[in-house]
DNA sequence: GCCAACGTTGGC
DNA sequence: GCCAACGTTGGC
């Protein structure tokens, strides 16, 4: 069992929007980062804790807690030349690009990213390192834990 | 809107 | 393979 933080604009798609929608689950597709999509590809399991986290927008933090439902499998926007996620340069026969599907789990607190950096048991975090833009982040079990407790008010 | 940090691209 | 230019991310 593993952990991640994932990014989501909440403008495109809010922890609201996840608990709303079909199966409570979304097809976490548009991830154009080799790092992201190989976390996906090669470390997801089927069950993995994900932290729900809200960027771009005026109160960034983490805004509730879903999983993992699915393996990856590939990203069919990237070959539709009306979505913003296209890819003229990935071809069928080679996908480039691979997505999970995230499955809500509650909604929780709004934990700031100023909360977070506060914390001191949250400082090893990979999404607080200076200059990390990954939109998808490994969460260790002691990370995990700290901010259950965190989330649990 | 600014800007620092980082990834990608493409000429050489 | 190097590296400058460019684009993107994302908090502020």
């Amino acid at each position: 069992m593993n952990y991640w933080l994932m990014k989501s604009e909440p403008e495109e798609c809010s922890i609201d929007d996840l608990a709303r929608a079909p199966n409570q689950t979304v097809p976490w597709v548009g991830v154009r980062n080799y790092q992201a999509r190989n976390f996906m590809r090669d470390a997801f399991a089927l069950g993995d804790g994900v932290l729900f986290y809200h960027s771009s927008c005026p109160q960034p933090g983490i805004a509730g807690l879903a999983e993992v439902a699915s393996a990856a499998y590939v990203d069919a926007t990237q070959f539709d030349a009306n979505s913003p996620y296209h890819d003229p340069k990935s071809k069928p026969e080679a996908p480039r690009w691979l997505h999970v599907d995230v499955r809500f789990g509650r909604k929780t607190r709004l934990l700031s990213l100023a909360e977070m950096r506060a914390e001191p048991r949250l400082q090893s975090m990979r999404v607080l390192q200076a200059g990390n833009r990954l939109s998808i982040t490994p969460v260790s079990t002691e990370e995990w834990r700290a901010l259950q407790e965190l989330l649990a008010d």
